[in-house]
DNA sequence: GTCTATAAGACGATAGAC
DNA sequence: GTCTATCGTCTTATAGAC
């Protein structure tokens, strides 16, 4: 109403720093956990000062609060997406959503922030919090994707393992040892390439 | 060879004592990850003192190697005497297996420890360890347990997603969530009962 | 809005008494 | 073998300049 022209240019630039640090943390976050990351770990990946990412989200514990949201909100929409188009898709829904569900990989840690969200139950702010996350999906899957309880499970099973295979690096030994090579042909049957191409991209 | 009479009782004091801490620190670790969890916190649900434990392991690195170790020791354990039940049982091998890795819960943090060391794959020590437990395991199904690729990749994929459960403390939201209610009801067909004992134990 | 400097506390590890 | 006392470091968060 009353925005002028120069302050919504220094709003977008703003959220725009804000986006940036939030995905710079959702790398960290992923790889090394809510506690093992470190504020100053982040403000270097966002190339920003460690000071002002404390600034920008007020705590540590906020921060990772706001990597949870956008991580699960990210997920819901990829999962919407995949239900609009699995319409018209020979396939399952449960494979259309799968396969959107591996691109996720793409933005990095995100999947891996949640998984280390879901390990931090007994937390008494992040374990509620992540609870909610593992719900809000179940419902989506029963009642938006519409599964069947069974299917659901079986859905959230491969998806945990997805997610532990990528924690665990275990593309790292795809070539050394052939119990890996078999055990992740057989779990990424389709996407395999895509998820090789991901070992190398910078630490 | 030399031992004499009094050194032996002193070593089963001693042996008993770190294996008391060990479990102490497999709870701990289970429970706030291996970052979160600090040396002093081992120590106090150890009742020892906090140099005591990192006299003990070396470091806080070596005690969850430790940790991680008699962890996977333990779950094959389980394995092999399911396989052995399974002999003259007539569900299949894979329920077998199942029962029994759902009892490991009471050995309380062995399988969250286990599932936190999954998620960092990315450090240089934990990951290649980790790594080898998710070989061991895997091919212990394949060989041993004399699964098909297929069979071994459902009953991992069942596996993590209990341990993710699990660490969620999803149980916690069973009487007040219905989606939660019918997920645990899912996924834990017969053993909910048990599952939803271990709530009420010490933090 | 973003930085530098730094305070305050927590943590792993060591020294040394018993 | 186990403890108390403590050092040095790492880390979050604050103060304050620009």
């Amino acid at each position: 109403m009353t925005t002028t022209a120069p302050e919504t240019t220094t709003r977008m630039r703003s959220e725009e720093r804000r986006a940036l640090v939030l995905e710079a943390a959702t790398r960290v976050f992923g790889e090394r956990g809510y506690h093992g990351a470190t504020t100053d770990a982040v403000a270097r990946a966002a190339g920003v000062s460690q000071p002002y990412v404390v600034r920008m989200f007020g705590t540590k514990e906020a921060m990772f609060l706001a990597v949870l949201d956008r991580a699960v909100e990210r997920m819901m929409d990829a999962f919407r997406a995949a239900v609009a188009e699995s319409a018209d898709a020979p396939e399952g829904i449960g494979r259309c959503i799968a396969t959107n569900y591996v691109e996720l990989l793409s933005d990095r840690g995100l999947l891996l922030s949640l998984m280390q969200a879901f390990m931090l139950g007994a937390d008494p702010v992040i374990g509620p919090e992540a609870r909610a996350c593992m719900r809000k999906v179940y419902v989506f899957l029963r009642e938006e994707a519409g599964m069947a309880p069974d299917e659901a499970h079986e859905f959230l099973a491969t998806g945990m393992m997805l997610n532990t295979l990528v924690g665990l690096r275990m593309a790292d030994d795809y070539e050394r040892e052939p119990a890996v090579r078999e055990l992740l042909d057989e779990v990424f049957p389709t996407k395999l390439e895509f998820l090789l191409s991901l070992r190398d991209r910078e630490s």
